[in-house]
DNA sequence: GACAGCTTGTAACCAATGTGACAATTGTTT
DNA sequence: AAACAATTGTCACATTGGTTACAAGCTGTC
């Protein structure tokens, strides 16, 4: 949109994306040993079973964490945006361990990928490398919790609900292009409870139903 | 039971649970700084909304770590053993922000308060204290994603079975004092139905059922 | 236009879990 | 001994969510 690679140079997409909160040698170092990815929707970013060896920092777009069950079941945890990093990865590239999760774009957007060795060196070397590696343990943390407290706590109709917000907002529109099938995928469920749970959505008005798409009114 | 606090010293104990990981100036440095409290079965170590301002180190015993729903659900996230750490408590100190979860006493035990001061300066000083804290996180986050695999993906009476096992072995005893009720707490069940699922395991001859506590048979 | 494939709506039914009620048992207090 | 509280067993019933099945509509292709 108003984030071309094309038209930035590495340094001003750090910059826009981390400015805040790096000092100036450190923004450099990154500058200068990152690798920017640009990625599409839906493609699979990283996937269960798999080492990673770069720590990713994301510029623009989003990512939606999943988590999936042995046999069949699937379920988004949450989703990652500017600025995010991807926790359980930097505990993959630290432990040398297998990821537990899948990372799919949610839409078009770009990574600027650090090597592993860079982030360790840097957490001895700089203050807000650090707290930033904290910062984003912390906010996963968090994220998980709030996972747990919907699938714990809430019913499917609440849980829909806060799907189709936090869907809407990280795609920045109210309306929102996903089928019934792929919400059912996220929140474990199956097609027609979902289905039953939007069609009563739209009844009390909070909704419009449409092929491929739902709008969010109001 | 051949953990006194009466007959060990500071350095012994510090030396038992974490002599396997740090170096030894880190572990000379714990040593004098450190706090030793002990805790009884049940106590609240740290509650909502809490603010912390010491780190623990668990030495013995073991802690249960709730979540709880804003009305009334409550939910075991995980147990804390020897050797491990709050990973919650790391990002509050850091962060200066609220509990978003309550530690409660499994049994009794002994814990080590580190000052939030001395945390942040060894994560620049020592490399075996910034894996430690690491993999603490670490840990921590592949525990939360266990609770989200059985709430998300298991049925009750799998559920119930994870727990006695688990239970059983943070309390190293075949034999669960646990009243239905509790196990109901732990789960976010209610009693009835897990009066319901114990029984049926009665029946398969996976346990038998006394008067306030369980034992796990084969 | 005919066909296929995907998407949605809907009905009927089932299984899992939650709720309310009540009895029986045990241990404790008075 | 009587009263009481806590624990457990059990029944009947409601609710939520999952499953199977089928119809209907939309879209694209040949």
């Amino acid at each position: 949109m108003f984030c071309q690679f094309e038209i930035m140079t590495v340094k001003e997409l750090i910059e826009e994306a981390f400015g805040g909160i790096f000092e100036k040698d450190l923004l450099a170092e990154i500058t200068e040993v990152v690798k920017i990815t640009d990625f599409e929707e839906n493609d699979i970013l990283i996937d269960f079973g798999q080492y990673i060896k770069t720590m990713p920092l994301l510029i623009s777009g989003a990512i939606r964490i999943m988590r999936e069950d042995f046999d069949e079941g699937e379920l988004l945890l949450y989703f990652l945006e500017k600025g995010d990093t991807c926790a359980m990865t930097m505990a993959c590239c630290i432990g040398d361990k297998k990821s537990e999760i899948r990372a799919i774009a949610e839409n078009k957007g770009l990574v600027a990928m650090v090597p592993v060795a860079k982030m360790e060196e840097w957490m001895g070397k700089y203050k807000t490398w650090r707290s930033f590696v904290f910062q984003s343990y912390n906010n996963r943390f968090n994220e998980l919790l709030w996972a747990i407290d919907n699938i714990a706590f809430m019913k499917m109709n609440e849980r829909l609900e806060n799907y189709l917000d936090e869907t809407s907002k990280v795609n920045r529109s109210r309306i929102i292009y996903k089928t019934h099938q792929e919400i059912a995928g996220a929140l474990n469920s199956s097609r027609v409870v979902i289905s039953r749970l939007l069609k009563a959505l739209e009844n009390e008005g909070k909704i419009r139903l449409n092929r491929n798409n739902i709008e969010l009114l109001n």
